[in-house]
DNA sequence: ATGATACCTGAACATGCGTTCAGTGTCAAG
DNA sequence: CTTGACACTGAACGCATGTTCAGGTATCAT
């Protein structure tokens, strides 16, 4: 019987270093030298990062310029700049469960995704805790959402109040997004269209946060 | 031999200069060194391209992190890559026209901005066409636009059936967002909104049409 | 044990690369 | 003519950085 690999696909160390790039070139606009990946990957030695990254560029996830100072950039679903991609994992309807990424998903496994520049992002949160998702149906008018639209948001299971969250509720067999405010004897979940009633829940009701809502998109079709 | 003296902006060799490291950049997909410059640009010496950069640094055309090899990167305002920026040019209002870009109108004139990856653009419309307003009051409710929403538009006087179009009613003395109907005896304009009556427009009355809605962003504070 | 393989250390080496400086020639102002 | 700015040369300096090597330490199959 052949070993079993202690690794097959990407180590732990490997991540970290595919991370630490990307991050480091978000922030300083250029890619980070060899003994600079070392020092905030906990690696004391420079061959040792050399050794991962020929490890990296062999599998395809860097491109390297050799003898090149900082001649070196992952191959990344994530174009470099100042945006980056949010996975869409599914639909949000009425009817159903928000599908809420696993804990160790990662990006490539979803079908599509949206880019989103950074400038846009309200908050500095990594792409990484984000997911989208698209709304079928027009039942969440009432959050001034149509058909179509793209729900970028924020895996989470509390809530402030004022957040937008998405929650499913178990009773009625819903999905809907909401304001969320909390009040004496439960919760008051508000339309964001001004016109309409908000949803009360009592406190024994059940209700569960399956993630705040941090931009929505719409793309509106022009023949043009 | 004679030096030909340039006047207070860009020279000669600086626009080559630049031109060069954007090029550099596109081709290697990180910067060149300061010799690599000079060997590219017929400059002898890197003394005189680090002089350049200081210049080049100091009128704000690049950015430079010292004493790191190969950290210099052009200021460019249409960001390279595949996302473009869209100059908000105001409000968009229910009682007051429409703003609309000058035919001389150039990004920078624009206080502010918003950058869209391209990705997510339906058409492949030039970022210089389009323009941004952002919704003040909640009177485009039914357009399924809230306050504080920023739409993209591309401007225009016709529209096709469907499309999502802003307006300006001079009788009614009214701005809105409706999709655009053409009937036997005038106009229908159609909320997005479902549940609302469309208002109809005869083809006596005037009406003009600004642009045409190519997306629809909204930005969810989270408090995090 | 033994060897194979993956992972790691530490150091040395060669050169990439930004920085600095002493000069040179030109041109315009005083 | 002197002075000083501007554009530029050539070279040296020295740290930054990629590369290489000689040698460790585990784990595992033979």
């Amino acid at each position: 019987m052949m070993m079993v690999r202690k690794s097959k696909g990407l180590g732990e160390r490997h991540q970290k270093i595919l991370d630490f790039i990307e991050d480091y070139q978000r922030k300083y606009k250029h890619p980070p030298s060899i003994r600079e990946i070392g020092e905030n990957c906990g690696i004391s030695s420079t061959s040792v990062v050399n050794y991962y990254l020929d490890q990296l560029e062999k599998s395809g996830h860097i491109e390297r310029d050799r003898k090149i100072s900082r001649g070196l950039r992952v191959i990344s679903q994530t174009p470099v700049g100042e945006m980056f991609r949010v996975p869409v994992l599914g639909r949000i309807v009425a009817g159903e469960p928000i599908p809420v990424p696993a804990s160790d998903f990662n990006y490539f496994d979803a079908e599509e995704s949206v880019e989103i520049a950074t400038s846009l992002m309200p908050s500095r949160e990594k792409g990484k805790e984000l997911f989208a998702l698209e709304v079928q149906g027009n039942s969440m008018i009432d959050a001034m959402v149509n058909e179509g639209d793209i729900v970028v948001m924020k895996p989470t299971q509390e809530a402030r109040n004022g957040d937008m969250v998405a929650v499913w509720l178990p009773d009625k067999n819903e999905t809907t997004l909401k304001y969320f405010y909390k009040e004496k004897d439960g919760f008051r979940l508000q339309p964001a269209n001004p016109t309409m009633k908000p949803i009360m829940v009592k406190k024994s009701e059940p209700l569960e946060i399956k993630g705040k809502v941090v931009m929505v998109i719409r793309k509106v079709e022009v023949v043009s």
